[in-house]
DNA sequence: GTTCAAAACGTAATTAGGTGA
DNA sequence: ATCACCTAATTACGTTTTGAA
């Protein structure tokens, strides 16, 4: 065992001396919400406690925890709770500010993970519904010309009735309408006869509302 | 200045002995594609240039510029390559390993990335579909009930047309047509009459459509 | 079935660049 | 106009998983 080139020297020799450097920090600014910046002094003394020889990496579990109870409160971190934390905790308040900063980082990614499986569920379920209403079209088509049959045999068998007042023109009518609007996009094969909304009404479906709440 | 806490002792002790190590390795497998793994026996020195007192954090961008070259070909590294490569650069081969790593990981974030984007682009654009058919629904069907209209205006005003062969029961079947596919999926709101909504009327101001552009 | 080096994963820490008070 | 903090990217370390011998 232990095939690790380098490093594999002297670690957790961790953390000597946990007292001092914690001292001038917790006091001092009685604002409400400061909000952000500008918070401590805190120059000169940087750091303290663990000097040389410090290589422990890794966080205990019971600090990962208090960490992550305190990020799921807020992923923000103001210097009162970094410093409150960070005393808790026993650690310097830059390894608390650092574990915060990458803890968002993380987050970031799983969140955009998330989203993506979220979206991809999404998509699919759209074109399930475009598949419907694709077939949906034939099949009104279809209807349709058999309707449009049904007239004509109507029309010939008795030919003598007058009665074709309005609405008989559809039947070309039907590529000639004017595009309400998206005059021209990137999809193709709407370029006419595009969303129709003539005489009709209503919208439907509206079940697109559910993709973005 | 330098306010940097801990670390900063004896970073890479860096690699002694930089002679052996290259001796057993680049022949012995023959094959075409070990394609993972197990490559080389490779044990005992690591190592390669870059003695002591290193503290270089950060690359050189030639060493970065030859690592994302090599990166470019092939995002899986071989010892051999891996060997070659620390060689070259003056690295230790664990260096170059982790860098490797580091590199497959940060691509694969920006991967997803890319395909969140892509994904998203294709859903928008399904569902812009999406909606042109639900209008072409909406439009048919409109054609649809103005043409059963004109039928039963025909079948009155010349009553006595004994015709009715073959497809008068159109009227009905209207909203009870088989779907001609997709029996049933989990997408809901398709059960009865699907898209229809007799007279109601519509609206869809189409402001939603700037939540896309 | 066991072994074990490399891949994969998770995360600590550093650096650089930007921002606001 | 410095200072504290942020994001993003990097480097490296530690642990777990994996697959070929």
């Amino acid at each position: 065992m232990n095939h690790r080139p380098f490093h594999d020297h002297m670690m957790l020799i961790s953390q000597l001396c946990p007292s001092d450097a914690y001292t001038q920090i917790i006091a001092q600014q009685g604002e409400k919400k400061p909000r952000r910046r500008r918070n401590k002094k805190n120059k000169g003394g940087e750091n303290g406690a663990s000097s040389e020889a410090n290589k422990k990496r890794k966080l205990s579990v019971e600090q990962v925890n208090l960490l992550e109870q305190n990020f799921g409160n807020e992923h923000k971190l103001e210097s009162e709770r970094k410093d409150r934390l960070a005393m808790e905790l026993g650690l310097d308040p830059r390894q608390v500010a650092v574990w915060f900063q990458n803890r968002r980082a993380r987050w970031k990614n799983k969140k955009l993970e998330e989203e993506y499986s979220t979206l991809k569920k999404s998509h699919e379920a759209t074109l399930l519904e475009k598949c419907h209403l694709e077939s949906e079209v034939l099949k009104l088509k279809d209807q349709l010309s058999e309707a449009e049959k049904e007239i004509q045999r109507l029309l010939q068998s008795g030919d003598r009735v007058p009665s074709n007042s309005s609405s008989s023109s559809q039947s070309q009518s039907v590529e000639a309408m004017d595009p309400p609007f998206l005059g021209d996009f990137g999809v193709d094969g709407y370029d006419d006869d595009v969303f129709y909304v003539p005489e009709t009404h209503y919208i439907n479906g509206m079940e697109w509302i559910n993709l973005y709440m």
